[in-house]
DNA sequence: TTGCTCCTCACGTCACGTGAGGTGGC
DNA sequence: TTGCTCCTCACGTCACGTGAGGTGGC
């Protein structure tokens, strides 16, 4: 009579009964005697393995490794176990790391979630005074391009930001973004458009491999003209318009101002 | 043309595309337009839904309830995920302690595995000098008996350890011991039951509340007779015998030397 | 042209959960 | 006698995984 049924069994180690029944079924416990009733009978050692196979299984390791682990010999469970916990340590690492990703979420914080190169742009962005409504343009544009060509927009990306530490470009940038609410006539638009050719002159002078650093994909360079080009603004096109005009025809191409059907 | 396959918008955001493809079945991401080809074709707007959905689902949400936030207000979604944080908090803790657990079961030390009680009643025992082959019979009887009677066992053993803290007790408790390899007719045999009678007179003398503290079921007096009692031990059976004729039949019947059918 | 990606079914997986319908124990 | 536990099928669940058989893009 010094036997468990299978509800004591199970409530002792913190299982359903299913479960236990689940284990039968995948031979990771022996089925116990069965009583005069047919209920099956266990006795402690059901109970010390029971123990055996719940924390191996809690620890996320499958059923079909907890079988070979129960017969393991001590040395060879050792190192399954050292192997098993490495994995319950980077589970934890992941939980932490999600914890971190919830609060963004719930914080409303989404930059969080980009790489960190293109997160640290916008808030160069963000510092060098552009508007808002633009960097959520190279946010989208970004996105995109990095999810597009996974190997070269970090690539892109680490250039452009090079492009902004110069206080010529952050200028430029910012006259740009103003110049959206210009009159197309507006003398400071061919102003504009003439800093904008020399500041490209001096950048691209000496760079003969400047090439490998711009973007290169006619897709690409469709996707980066349509969020930079203010659409629906008369003053921005015209501003393009003599860039494009003025601006010796070889470097033209190679920074593309050239929109891809020209080419 | 600014848009993304399936397989670039799951690897950039970091699932499969099969994954994707059941976020559409379960309506949690809207089927974008398709291509000439019939290509899903995805905008930014739908990275950012999928890095939503993942931050969730990765946090062990389900997809049921995934669908509701990514609906939800910023308040209600703080509310959830405050919620969720509180249930990652608690896995990492689970998997901590898992960590624990997998280091006791490589190390062989299975006592881990048991309530704090018995454990620490299992070291006492061993503190005391009892030999190591009675530890393992009291640990494997009392987890049957734990498992058996969850509400009482623990006071049983409260009991138990209370008695071994008694310095008569616990030279009795050895001289049982080495008593298994005496002669039936060894004068010690009948020594030692009459210091056993002596000791029980004076332990429940005046507590009249002895009964509540001891174990009453017939089943649970099996189990601890059945692994105290050595069995094939002549010496033993003696001392128990003489135990039994010398103690005071209400006492004998209230600690329950008399054998169940005897009652 | 070859390999890669995409498409739609549709069954498989993992570790049990959940009734369905019935019997034994207290 | 009533409620509780036990028994054996056997289908269901959850979030996809994994071919099967076929087509489009570079």
């Amino acid at each position: 009579m010094n036997d468990l049924t299978i509800g004591q069994l199970a409530a002792y180690v913190g299982v359903t009964t299913r479960a236990v029944r689940h284990y039968h079924d995948r031979g990771l416990l022996d089925e116990p005697v069965r009583d005069a009733s047919g209920y099956r009978r266990y006795d402690v050692q059901a109970v010390l393995k029971l123990i055996r196979i719940k924390v191996l299984a809690d620890a996320g390791v499958p059923l079909a490794r907890v079988e070979e682990l129960l017969d393991a010999d001590p040395a060879a469970l050792a190192d399954a176990v050292a192997e098993i916990d490495a994995i319950v340590r980077g589970q934890i690492a992941e939980l932490e790391d999600r914890r971190r990703r919830l609060a963004d979420l719930a914080g409303g914080d989404e930059d969080v979630f980009l790489p960190g190169d293109l997160a640290a742009f916008l808030a160069e962005l963000r510092g060098a005074g552009v508007a808002e409504h633009i960097v959520q343009a190279e946010r989208e544009g970004w996105i995109l391009l990095l999810a597009r060509y996974p190997d070269r927009a970090l690539d892109w990306l680490a250039r452009k930001r090079a492009d902004l530490a110069d206080p010529d470009f952050r200028a430029l940038y910012r006259g740009y973004d103003h110049a959206a609410g210009w009159d197309p006539d507006d003398p400071r638009v061919e102003e504009l458009a003439t800093a904008i050719v020399r500041y490209l002159e001096r950048r691209y002078a000496d760079e003969g491999d400047a090439a490998s650093f711009v973007i290169d994909d006619p897709t690409a360079i469709a996707l980066q003209a349509s969020y930079f080009s203010e659409e629906g603004s008369p003053a921005i096109e015209r501003v393009a318009e003599l860039v494009r005009a003025k601006a010796p025809r070889a470097l033209a191409q190679t920074i593309h101002l050239v929109p891809p059907g020209e080419r």
